[in-house]
DNA sequence: CACTATTTTGACGGATCGTCATTTTAAGTC
DNA sequence: GACTTAAAATGACGATCCGTCAAAATAGTG
């Protein structure tokens, strides 16, 4: 009895192109771009059917944005594995990261909808879970690098600080500083030219700022982010389909 | 013939009433949740009248913003006044940041819809610059005392780091944990737990990595940002209107 | 008061979301 | 292949909401 399965397999490929064509609309658009109508003539299949797969608009945005989550999560896990010291191995995350935005631009866009409360209470608990999830999970790869820095006596927190909290100036920055890259238009009046390589530089500032050994005056961590890219992320240049 | 100015006023009366009205209702809903014909149904205007002051409904949405935007300027401006070392004025920059913040906290939704392109593209030149102006004034400021900084040899930045750059970090690192402060509804499972603290103390550890003297290690910078909270803003604690 | 300019009004056109009764397709059985 | 039944697809439709504009109301002026 195969019939189930492969009703299963049409379903999926169903969605994986509703989602591939409501993309560019979003992109376009934003929220409103996103035209339900529209996604219907573009698309061969009727209302009624996509809306078999999403309950409504912000469950289809939700999995927009959960799909590159994805994508984050496994970059940030084949980052972690990269062999150096636990400061370099903070740079590989931060290069995975600066790597990801650069090949899903428009990510924060999404991802900035999605956490307005107006759009976020529409959609599922389902699938708000499992965005969440995999935000933890690389917050959590972050937190497992500061521990391991911890254990290994590279970075002494003192009695009031923890790990969480060294992983929210992180996330902060990387998030705040993103965030006006890719959203604000006038970086450069601003006498901000190349924000990602500021950026790399002010998480060294940070972490030099809690003593992370070796500090970034001692090694040249822009080499290993290269190195990173290089190595880890390599083949990942040339493919770039969502 | 005091028909004219009569008139004007008349009219700034009527957009802070629609102002009034909307920025409840955009609060509560977002985007979607302001909604024109409730708007007139609420107020004693008719749909015309309203939008004889405001060309679409984004124009609305952007005016609350540059309302949030003004009060930031002005808390920045008096923070700025405070008298000490530029480390402790900068100090006081983030507790007048940390304050606008827990004044204003619905402030980050509404720039974060703002910034969204599909809103940002409706409206106005006019306005678009006005609110571009508030955030330049305001990055202008803290750029101001990083340069004050550098040039009574309190902070010595290397040859390729820029005072934008600090700025930058700074306001990534704002940007970016406000922003998760005020949407992330899961803080404390990731383990945090005083966030407003943990980001001072995280702005402390970026400055101290830049080796802004003097360090945190040698002045309590807490006690700063208390001394600013009831100094500066002693007499705003208790009004808190919009 | 009469005439004109300005402002206000709210009904309406157009667009869009999500529903649901109906139709179509597919599966199972003999 | 014919028939029955279950499941899925369809798209017309109701409901909602934005922005417009012709008509009405109001204010200004001689």
């Amino acid at each position: 009895m195969s019939t189930r399965e492969r009703k299963q397999r049409e379903m999926q490929e169903r969605e994986a192109k509703i989602l591939e064509c409501a993309r560019p609309m979003f992109i376009e658009g934003g929220y409103n771009g996103l035209n339900m109508d529209r996604l219907t003539s573009l698309l061969e299949y009727s209302k009624g059917t996509i809306y078999n797969h999403f309950s409504c608009k912000e469950e289809i945005i939700i999995t927009l944005a959960i799909q590159t989550l994805e994508k984050r999560l496994a970059m940030f896990q084949k980052a972690s594995l990269f062999q150096g010291t636990s400061r370099e191995r903070i740079a590989a995350i931060g290069a995975a990261a600066e790597l990801f935005v650069k090949t899903y631009p428009d990510h924060f866009c999404v991802e900035q909808t999605i956490r307005l409360d107006s759009i976020w209470d529409k959609t599922s608990e389902e699938r708000r879970k499992l965005m969440s999830n995999y935000e933890h999970r690389c917050i959590g790869i972050v937190g497992g690098i500061v521990r391991d820095g911890v254990s290994r006596g590279d970075v002494i927190l003192g009695n009031s600080a923890t790990p969480e909290e060294i992983v929210f100036g992180l996330w902060s920055m990387s998030m705040g500083g993103y965030s006006i890259i890719t959203t604000s238009n006038s970086l450069s009046e601003l006498g901000i030219s190349e924000p990602y390589e500021m950026l790399r530089r002010n998480f060294n500032r940070f972490l030099d700022g809690i003593q992370w050994q070796p500090l970034s005056t001692e090694v040249d961590y822009d080499a290993v982010y290269d190195r990173v890219t290089r190595e880890v992320f390599g083949n990942e240049l040339q493919q770039n389909t969502v």
